[in-house]
DNA sequence: GTGAAAGCGCTAACAC
DNA sequence: GTGTTAGCGCTTTCAC
């Protein structure tokens, strides 16, 4: 049996609640009956039981991240870790434990997220991902629990979010293509029930609108994150007669997919085709030439949805602060994009 | 206010031990009195109470994932991402939930897993990674608590753990290199208090032994889990006198760190220099060239980590389950391998 | 097959 | 500044 508050009270001859008074360092106790029930504490290899705190205080310290139902089919594992990475440092900082949920499909996800939030085993949530018409944004917004969405949500724009600035980025991933010379420019865009591949390939299509550049249909591909995307809209791509010189992409993986497309079919970048990316993974500047990418601060968001969730929890009331935060991105130029077009 | 299982008992005209019995679907209760009750549940918006559940039952249903201090620094993020994937799936389906903590250093994991465990919040723990002399373990062991490595444990080697033959797995992946007529083979490893570095490194130089082969002292760099020590490695390695024809590399991203080096240098892969590294990332087939690997099986490793401890928390008495699973691994040849050394 | 009662380990009024 | 008391929501003997 492990050692409880009362056994600490009994040993300090105290009263259990001045044991607890001081576990919570409550402003009136004495100096010396804090430091001897420390003492006493340490002696006798004294833990608190979190449970029995978090069931009388009925708070847990505790947020729990959803996986999405297949991390593999939708991002690169990179994303996802480095948002968890920064989601825990930032909550253990702020003193709240992390834990990971999954399901299999959408039903199994609602009835995880329900199971710890109504059975009080976690405070709130983050959400990873937004796509549209999420059966999980609705049960968590119809019941009124503490979550943040990274990413943005259509459906319900004054839900707390931290995302980036996908349109811009997008624009200026472009823009810079634009500035090089570019006429013809192409999109692999990700799934389309993921607003983030919404918000980018409107970024696409302004910054084409505003240069007074075409905008073809045949030049804007739909996939997922993944390699083969990259390599299917690649060889399409190319057989077109009036293909691109350049293309944006959804995520570095589908850039690699084109890249290695590009390689076995001889076509040299950015010679022959100029590519800018999402997310600047660590191996953008690995492969061969290293790839042009949008720095989205993948760890920041992480660390910033943390704060947010749980400022909100804790003070549920006041909304004083931003319900939509933005990280910043930042497009790194590499070998891929350094090829302005000859002028004709 | 929470429903509570006294609001169903009243509700149902029946007293809170048989509301409770229904919950746990004791034996001796009768059908209709719990198609009764259960109905009241699903009508009220009943959810137990995980906490309280958790102070009577002593037993929390959840197992806490320790990260490294400084994953990012130590080995590739994917292959967090794929354990964490492996331990979540496996946790799910056995009723799990998984925590995630970590600390910023030895004494700050110790106290993290200390409150978690000796606080009542999860019972056991999985170990994502083996150093020598590790005081988390020396904690976890000491004081008999459910656990399991990922790895090997020097110090304790009757302890649970699961693990790959990493001995084998370098003796298979040196063997390959022999096999294509390769005499002068480097061999590139972890950060030396890794047990993981020091068995790759016994399978290298056991496959040198057996094939009759020299083993030269400047053959063998050690460095972290990243592309700068592959770098560096490599430049040390193309300057000796009698440089190897063939190297085989701890982890991916250090071959992928060669990689860019060798290209730089306009060096070939396979024809200047070979290379077979460990983890078969998905990035591997993509870099050019494709990078011979050894499949680790990283998923299998988390998915079993989690069997084998929630099986050893459910019969804590019982030790009739292997102390120590062993994952296969599987050589995966691509182009970086795929060139016999001319005979002289 | 079901109910009454005690208690898991802790906190928080309310006393003094 | 500290003790007393009640109770968080649940399980589990022990009755009947």
């Amino acid at each position: 049996m492990a050692v409880t508050i009362k056994d600490v009270a009994k040993r300090a001859g105290v009263s259990p609640s001045t044991v607890s008074r001081v576990l919570s360092n409550h402003p009136r106790i004495s100096t010396e009956t804090s430091r001897k029930v420390k003492l006493i504490m340490e002696e006798m290899g004294y833990h608190p039981n979190i449970m029995a705190k978090s069931l009388v205080s009925k708070t847990t310290n505790s947020i729990c991240i959803m996986l999405p139902k297949s991390a593999e089919e939708l991002f690169s594992n990179f994303f996802f870790m480095e948002l968890i990475r920064g989601i825990v440092t930032q909550a253990s900082r702020l003193g709240y434990d992390v834990l990971i949920s999954s399901g299999s499909n959408e039903k199994e996800e609602v009835d995880g997220v329900s199971r710890l939030l109504n059975g009080r085993r976690v405070d709130g949530v983050i959400l990873l991902y937004s796509r549209k018409d999420d059966p999980v944004i609705d049960f968590l917004h119809d019941n009124g629990h503490n979550f943040v969405l990274i990413g943005r949500s259509e459906q319900y724009p004054d839900i707390l979010s931290v995302d980036n600035n996908n349109v811009q980025a997008s624009y200026d991933a472009t823009k810079h293509l634009i500035s090089l010379g570019h006429e013809r420019i192409g999109f692999v865009s990700g799934p389309p029930h993921l607003v983030v591949s919404k918000d980018r390939l409107k970024g696409y299509l302004d910054a084409l609108h505003d240069a007074g550049l075409e905008s073809k249909q045949e030049w804007i591909v739909e996939g997922e994150f993944l390699q083969e995307s990259g390599y299917r809209a690649m060889s399409f791509f190319m057989n077109l007669p009036d293909r691109p010189t350049s293309i944006v992409l959804i995520d570095d993986v589908v850039a690699f997919g084109v890249l290695r497309g590009l390689n076995e079919l001889n076509y040299k970048v950015p010679e022959d085709l100029c590519l800018v990316s999402f997310n600047n993974i660590p191996l953008t500047e690995l492969s061969t030439p290293p790839l042009s990418s949008i720095d989205i601060g993948i760890y920041n968001l992480g660390y910033t949805a943390s704060q947010v969730l749980i400022q909100s929890i804790q003070n549920s009331n006041d909304a004083s602060y931003q319900k939509r935060q933005i990280i910043p991105h930042r497009l790194i130029v590499r070998d891929s994009s350094m090829y302005s077009v000859p002028k004709h």
